[in-house]
RNA sequence: GGCCCUAUCGUCUAUCGGUUAGGACACAUCCUUCUCAAGGAUGGAAGCGGAGUUCGAUUCUCCGUAGGGUCACCA
């Protein structure tokens, strides 16, 4: 599929003009599944539209902002693989907000208040507020049509603390200027901030750009994510072993889809199929079924090295140098729908058995209603047979071949069952053969 | 409450006026099987309500209703 450039159909668009979008969150809290999603989107509008993608912290909030959220960002974005073209800290752009607020002020668009203060403190001061023309604002929403609302009822809101401290709606239109934002992609929530900022566009003579924006990803009770409904943190996924390709995958079906029935993507495919056009409008809870699912499918497509680079933090220190780990590579991608899961197996003691040979209970040896006398007879005739298997052919299908007609013979529960429990001590565990074939033909016959 | 946005299975969604309303996840049953896991098959499950427009509305319009967002000297 080619990239075919969607700008050239926007109203008022040149066709010249480079398509550029940006991901603005404030590093005050950890990134979930819905912040990621906008970064995403933008990320691959841009993408899809040979434009530019870019990251700006929006830390002038000096009070809730955080270093330590910053880094999260960068390293999630790192780890999950979406890169932008440009970088900025809107902190250091302070000296520029300033000069755009004087120039308000100069203007008479802006004006000094002398106000109390609203924390309740009594102390007057002066804020800066936005002399508001009192008109009706109406934007073309890329994904939602046409909104209109009357700014009258705003009145002159507040665009700065005082001269020196510029506030987020000054601040984001100046941002988005200066660096060329042509679409501004962003959450449902900005839909009432839009004509705000239109406002403070017009009166600068900025070009207005487009906007989108996105449903919210909401909680599993259809109300906005938040840390207190107990959203996840992104990073927190990535450190509960889901994997950065099944998250994005996830993340990205939640509130767009393609139109087929096509639910796996890799991220090139998204970076040219993508299309807000078919992102829905309503709100979308972000289901964990439906990402563990995709988890295991990606689990399914990891190479043999890359399965242990994520299971081997999860393996405990005792097992860890073990011959017989790598054996169980099948058994593990199985049973697991994210990594933590691998400890979870061990620490169970699901998987001693492959280590150390395990006790067997005479009372689960035998199957149904036959006899224990029996099940040692079945067992020591296995044991027979299987000795005249060679080491070297000691594999799945030949070890299967040989049981298999006396199991038949003998009704495949009362021999089969036998086996795998004196294999494995266990009630519940893989076939018999499988672990024959894992335990070697040694060890096998031990325990039979 | 004002303003704004939204409305198809439990969840994510398809349908761009005419379909037995399709798929996926989850769930249930069955098959495969000595058990577990995986795999395969099948099944239950939806158009918020009411008016219009139309030969025909899930789809278009309006009114309700419900849910959500937003109303900071946060972003």
């Amino acid at each position: 599929m080619s990239k075919k450039p969607l700008f050239a159909k926007v109203k008022g668009m040149e066709n010249t003009q480079k398509i550029v979008t940006r991901f603005a969150p404030s590093p005050t809290g950890h990134m979930h599944a819905g912040s990621y999603r906008t970064a995403f989107f933008a990320y691959l509008f841009a993408k899809r539209n040979a434009g530019k993608f870019i990251l700006r912290i929006e830390d002038t909030d000096k009070e809730r902002s955080k270093d330590e959220y910053t880094e999260e960002i960068f390293s999630v974005f790192e780890k999950i693989g979406i890169s932008y073209d440009e970088k900025y800290i809107q902190s250091q752009n302070i000296e520029r907000h300033k000069e755009i607020l004087k120039k308000l002020i100069d203007e008479n668009k802006a004006y000094i208040s002398r106000e109390e203060a609203k924390d309740g403190s009594g102390v007057i001061k002066d804020i800066i507020r936005f002399r508001n023309p009192n008109k009706v604002v109406t934007f073309h929403d890329l994904i939602r049509g046409s909104i209109s609302t009357d700014t009258t009822d705003l009145g002159d809101f507040v665009i700065a603390k005082n001269i020196e401290e510029p506030l987020f709606h000054l601040a984001v239109v100046v941002d988005d200027h200066d660096e060329g934002i042509t679409h501004v992609i962003r959450a449902e929530e900005h839909i009432a901030n839009t004509p705000r900022q239109i406002l403070i566009h017009e009166a600068l003579g900025f070009d207005i750009p487009h906007y989108a924006h996105l449903p919210l990803v909401l909680a599993p009770d259809k109300t906005k994510m938040s840390k207190r409904k107990g959203a996840i943190p992104v990073v927190e996924y990535l450190a509960m072993g889901y994997l950065p390709q099944a998250l994005l995958n996830a993340i990205c079906l939640c509130g767009w889809n393609p139109g087929t029935e096509q639910e796996i993507f890799s991220r090139e495919e998204l970076e040219n199929i993508f299309d807000l056009e078919k992102v829905q409008k309503a709100g979308a809870v972000f289901g964990e079924d439906k990402l563990a699912w995709f988890n295991r499918e990606y689990i399914k497509k990891l190479s043999t090295q890359e399965f242990w680079d994520y299971a081997n933090p999860w393996i405990p220190e005792k097992f860890k140098d073990s011959p017989m780990l790598p054996k169980l590579e099948n058994i593990i991608r199985d049973r697991i729908e994210k990594f933590s899961d691998v400890k979870t197996l061990f620490e169970s003691g699901e998987m001693d058995y492959f280590f150390e040979k395990p006790k067997v209970d005479e009372k689960i040896l035998v199957w149904k209603e036959d006899s224990l006398e029996n099940a040692k007879r079945h067992i020591s005739a296995i044991s027979e047979r299987l000795s005249a298997l060679g080491e070297d052919v000691w594999e799945y299908g030949r070890i299967k071949e040989l049981v298999m007609p006396y199991a038949d013979a003998e009704g495949r529960g009362n021999v089969l069952w036998p086996m795998r429990v004196a294999l494995s001590g266990r009630e519940k565990s893989p076939d018999p053969f499988e672990i024959a074939s894992i335990l070697g033909k040694e060890e096998t016959l031990k325990r039979l």
